[in-house]
DNA sequence: TTCATATCTCCATTTGTATGGAAATATGGA
DNA sequence: TCCATATTTCCATACAAATGGAGATATGAA
């Protein structure tokens, strides 16, 4: 994963409708969904919700193939996977164990360096 | 995390000036770095600056506490993981061992179901 | 071939965001 | 008190994104 790349994930997943789009994908997994299921739950008119697809495929987080009629939509987990990589890495100063693997939460440090919110 | 902090977090994120100054503070970790530092090392105008460190501070992912004449910035680990949380939820129809854990990745899944690219 | 279904593309309108110079504010030192 | 430093706020300009109706396209069934 590469800046431009990241870039163009989150734009994509910074929108209410996509990413209303894209969390239901992941909880559907590989198997995915219909388009016309998730423009149905999501209530979203036709037009909008490809619009809305076209940009998460072209952000990659999102892949469709055909069944009949229907265009089965399912989420890019290997993507996702490598954004979330690229805003975590070298978290703490690339001493992961300090803050948490994976889900990088700082309370394991030995000066926690409490600060007030902004 | 709720949706709309979900929301103003990728937001923030979703730009280039506001990606890299987040970055580089997940990395400093809970030390934090001076706002004119940030600057220098990234090349950005003070105003420039100034006006993405408000977005992140905003949307909740960055925090300062001041320090003499400068202003410490540092990320807001928890809300990022709390973002990343929020992204995977009940990943896979919340089967997460089927697509390994925090890092979701389908390829532990027994029908891979292999889809061509969109 | 003709029709119904599923989805997409086109486009005009509306709304929101980024940029950076100039001036304002806050802190600490002389 | 006065100045230098660090950072912010103000603001005009420039650019980008979301929406949804209408019509186009693709597939499958009759």
């Amino acid at each position: 994963m590469n800046k431009s790349d990241a870039l163009t994930a989150l734009a994509a997943l910074a929108q209410e409708a996509r990413l209303d789009v894209f969390r239901l994908l992941v909880q559907a997994g590989p198997e995915g969904l219909p388009a016309g299921q998730l423009g149905e739950r999501l209530g979203l008119p036709s037009a909008t919700l490809s619009f809305h697809l076209k940009e998460l495929r072209h952000a990659g987080l999102v892949r469709f193939e055909r069944e009949g009629r229907s265009l089965i939509y399912s989420a890019e987990l290997a993507n996702m996977n490598g954004l979330l990589a690229y805003l975590t890495e070298n978290c703490c100063q690339g001493n992961p164990a300090a803050c948490g693997v994976g889900l990088c939460d700082g309370t394991k440090l030995e000066t926690p360096q409490q600060r007030k919110p902004s």
